[in-house]
DNA sequence: ATTATCTATAGATCTATAGATAATGC
DNA sequence: ATTATCTATAGATCTATAGATAATGC
């Protein structure tokens, strides 16, 4: 659902309050377990609201989780945004993602648990960041940056080789964030089609402030 | 666990054989939602197994089904040597890789959904796919016939990539899951290192029976 | 005689709802 | 007057165990 109207008196305030507690209860255990067995209980316990109130807002768990996820997806999108604005070069831009992912595995690890658990369904979602990816890489093919000529195989090997890099941040976090998304990066260029030396060069240089 | 060794007396071999359904029934239940709520007397009713054989054998839900991962994951493996013995060049040898789990996508599909929903848990471990990737990728490496100078850059790349092959498969099964394998497999050989010409004519090859 | 399986069940936990309470709009 | 929140609870479900039954080994 696209960001519904800002509530206008404090009746409609008070009640998305209580609904986005209990979202923000959903991402911290999706992001902490990865799973969804906790108990409505515990988590109307977590997001300090009534048991009750929970059924004022969800008809159910599945429905309270899958609201979450698109809540941090739509976070990390705007994260994107800001912090890649006014990069032009497609190449650039798919080497600053992996990159910035990675650093958000440390600054932000809810928002990336969130995504390293239940981004997979996402990979080639209509939403997110798949239509980021897909966009950039036509404009890199449009513009002869990018040799490749099947765009759709290309975001299965972003939004995999994504998640995997959150799962090696997370699963290994005494590695190097940076330079293992660095390598991956330089990887996945050459594998648009970039010369090595220009993959290297783009993997590497550096990035604008990213907070 | 290394496979334990072959049950001597009957006894023993009726053991196994509750052990099995239970875990059987965890791995349907694992391919066909994903998830592991399901009660333990629903799992043992589906193995058609009293509901306190669930205790002779695993402590909790978590142990069977990470029970249940394990076996796929060894199956899945020993099926990958069956089909790729005899394939000496590493570039063929990850082309098959994918060409052939786009396959068993379709005629086994219960392996593979479970690769699919708990497989980002292992794309670097230290068994499964995950040790043969790293072999063949340094064989290749070694020859030239691969000019990456990481690896482990590689391995997250491929084991990610072949999850999000297997999502666009279950998820949008009209597609040709073939093409969508020799694509992808395709960008990956280029990747890897392999002129354009020869990362095409390896990802389109003629492969051995796959039955 | 030994061991696994099965049935029955106690106790805990969970879901969903009903009704009381509190907050706000008009 | 209206609406959301909260508390309390009924009923369902789940886990873990105890004790009876059945199968096998020696």
């Amino acid at each position: 659902m696209p960001t519904s109207a800002a509530p206008r008196n404090r009746f409609e305030r008070r009640r998305a309050e209580t609904r986005q507690a209990l979202v923000r209860a959903a991402r911290q255990i999706l992001a902490e377990t990865g799973d969804t067995s906790a108990s409505i209980q515990v988590i109307a316990e977590r997001a300090d609201v009534g048991f009750g109130s929970f059924y004022n807002h969800f008809e159910s768990k599945t429905e309270l989780f899958d609201a979450a996820v698109s809540d941090a997806l739509e976070e990390l999108g705007q994260t994107f945004d800001e912090h890649l604005q006014g990069i032009d070069d497609p190449a650039e831009l798919v080497a600053a993602g992996f990159r910035l992912s990675a650093r958000l595995a440390d600054s932000r690890p809810e928002m990336m648990q969130i995504l390293r658990h239940r981004g997979l369904g996402h990979v080639h979602a209509g939403s997110g960041l798949a239509p980021r990816a897909l966009r950039d890489l036509e404009v890199g093919i449009a513009s002869g940056r990018f040799t490749i000529t099947d765009p759709t195989a290309a975001v299965t090997v972003l939004g995999g080789s994504l998640l995997a890099l959150l799962e090696l941040r997370f699963a290994r976090p005494d590695l190097d964030g940076d330079e293992a998304a660095s390598n991956l990066a330089e990887l996945l260029l050459r594998m648009l089609g970039l010369p090595p030396d220009d993959a290297r060069d783009v993997a590497r240089c550096p990035l604008p402030d990213l907070g």
